[in-house]
DNA sequence: CCAACAGGGACTATTTGCGTCCCGCTATGT
DNA sequence: ACATAGCGGGACGCAAATAGTCCCTGTTGG
């Protein structure tokens, strides 16, 4: 029983509001720079209750407030970090992560607050978490596999620029998936390689190869020191996504999508389709890691959230060991209720 | 760095209700059955600005409010005690008490709130204190002398009953003292004796007895086994007092006054009298524990608060060895100013 | 050069907190 | 047995802190 959480009988109305502030420093951090009119539409609170906040926040020495906006100081940065597992214990979020590690077999689950679904700032809180997961897997030297997705993209964005250069080399998972540029694997591989510190290689694979194809490209030699390259990656981290929505972007024909409904398919991994079971029903023809080559790698790390992936999460926790989860409370509730039935 | 100095960045408004609330609750507790009205004057506040607090408490299950007034349940009794370490490091008192451990050479010292010399009630607190301390000293079987004395008084008083007889005898330390029976020794000895469990001895000894009639004394059997049995003691727990107020409490003649005076008397412990310096310059005619006995004592604690007490500690540190102090911040800042001189 | 958005100030409405006075109840002492 | 002192709790009204609203000025970026 920490100190804080005695405090709370003998002054109960301290939690609300130390969760409160914490939220709209967090909020600051993550959207920084920001004013206090966006701010106050972005937490759905007014611009007056802010500035009592914000005065509090500037006299505190946790934020800077410029031309431009306010941003979070160093001081306040580290507050941030040194104050979220407080945060966790308090409203539950330590416990679920415990609950959800044990029903799904993962070693370390990390949940931010909010569902992304919902809000669209939360995901950028998964994406900073997940860069913290990530940095916390690094044991250099260290390659590190990466897949595509909006989720991955916040991580590039979210991960603290590193001061020196370090032994670090990312590489994109498979082939390109999705169609916006900066979802791609290759474009997040450069950009995280970027923030490292390290270095990256382009993966230059068309999708949607007839089988044939794609084992004639595997057998090109550039194409297979990549290949190779990926499947002895130290840390692999990867979005997680909902089987349908998936085939949609990625422009499947229907035919395959009545097959991956037929199947009962509710999850996505790079290229793989998963039933609730966990059972692949699907697979790209797409070169680059296997599902069965992820049994030697160091560190398996999984970033999804919203409720909507909730279903999607539990199967490939089932279909494949996943190290470390980093996740939303919406997600977490979704697994959770999943798991009851 | 705990979790509630992390969020004392962000809610400072919470630390002084904390505190405010953590008093009036420890208030109740040192004082009940007590009602608002009383509280109120005790702590010099309204008694309208209680009732949030009590209404507060009572919805915490922390106090019961019965037609005598309030007390507080097991579960705010364990609540005070829980959060005990964490005002006294909220308010610095922590500090000041390595600080003055290591001053005084005594290796642990505890420090109640508030000053026993404007506030009688903090004496309540510091008996409250010394019982916990006391406690924690015990291995049985085990032999603990006492000495008279209000703060003594205190302890007995404050000392939660033993649920079960435990191996503890309790003894006077020396002949009596002071002229208020519930002040005696002896009287300290038998209720401590009973709160604990345990069994005592009675002492009776009169006091400025000439030097013959003493050695006289002390050779007769029954006499020198309890003297035995004292100087074995295995804790010796004592006031600490004022030279010149105790002189004046035995009524001693005024030659002798004059003499502590002359000498720089300035600290009384179990019948001998001390100056700043720790020098012993005067000592009682009566039977019963030694200055030179302490030294083979597995734990003695002395206890004493009020400003004015300051300089009678520090003379007492520097003459023996005590193993653990109780005093009240009035005491300890006074032992620290003198100390920066 | 101007539109947009930044922080900060001023005024008002609302809520909360607190002082004050009162009542009914129950132990306690005569 | 009764009077009384002390208990908790209710009610009302004022004052102060809090929050809503509107406005002003400076900076930035197209």
């Amino acid at each position: 029983m920490n100190s804080l959480q005695l405090s709370h009988r003998l002054v109960p109305e301290l939690t609300g509001k130390l969760r409160s502030r914490y939220r709209v420093l967090q909020r600051v951090y993550l959207h920084q720079p920001i004013g206090r009119r966006s701010l106050a539409h972005v937490l759905g609170t007014t611009e007056r209750i802010l500035r009592a906040d914000v005065e509090l926040f500037k006299e505190q020495g946790l934020i800077d407030v410029g031309p431009l906006g306010m941003s979070v100081t160093e001081a306040g940065e580290a507050l941030i970090a040194e104050l979220d597992p407080v945060i966790r214990a308090l409203d539950g979020r330590h416990d679920t992560e415990h609950v959800l590690a044990r029903a799904l077999g993962i070693e370390h689950v990390t949940i931010v607050a909010g569902d992304s679904a919902e809000d669209e700032i939360v995901m950028r809180d998964i994406g900073h978490a997940a860069a913290h997961t990530l940095r916390s897997h690094l044991r250099l030297p260290c390659t590190v596999a990466v897949t595509g997705g909006s989720s991955m993209a916040m991580i590039a964005d979210m991960m603290p620029r590193a001061a020196q250069p370090q032994a670090i080399e990312v590489l994109p998972a498979r082939g390109g998936l999705g169609e916006r540029v900066e979802l791609l694997a290759n474009t997040i591989a450069s950009q995280l390689a970027d923030k490292l510190g390290g270095t990256y290689r382009m993966f230059h694979v068309p999708e949607s190869l007839s089988k044939a194809t794609a084992e004639r490209l595997s057998q090109e030699p550039s194409v297979s020191e990549m290949v190779q390259r990926i499947r002895g990656a130290d840390i692999v981290i990867h979005g997680i996504g909902d089987a349908l929505t998936m085939a949609r972007r990625r422009r499947l024909d229907d035919a395959t999508i009545e097959l991956l409904r037929s199947r009962g398919a509710v999850a996505e991994a790079f290229g793989y389709y998963f039933d609730a079971q966990g059972c692949i029903v699907h697979v790209m023809n797409t070169v680059g890691l296997r599902l069965e080559d992820l049994s030697g790698i160091r560190a398996v790390i999984g970033v999804a959230g919203g409720a909507a992936k909730g279903a999607a999460i539990r199967a490939v926790a089932l279909a494949y060991q996943i190290d470390a989860l980093v996740t939303d409370e919406g997600a977490a509730r979704a697994i959770i209720e999943q798991c009851q039935k």
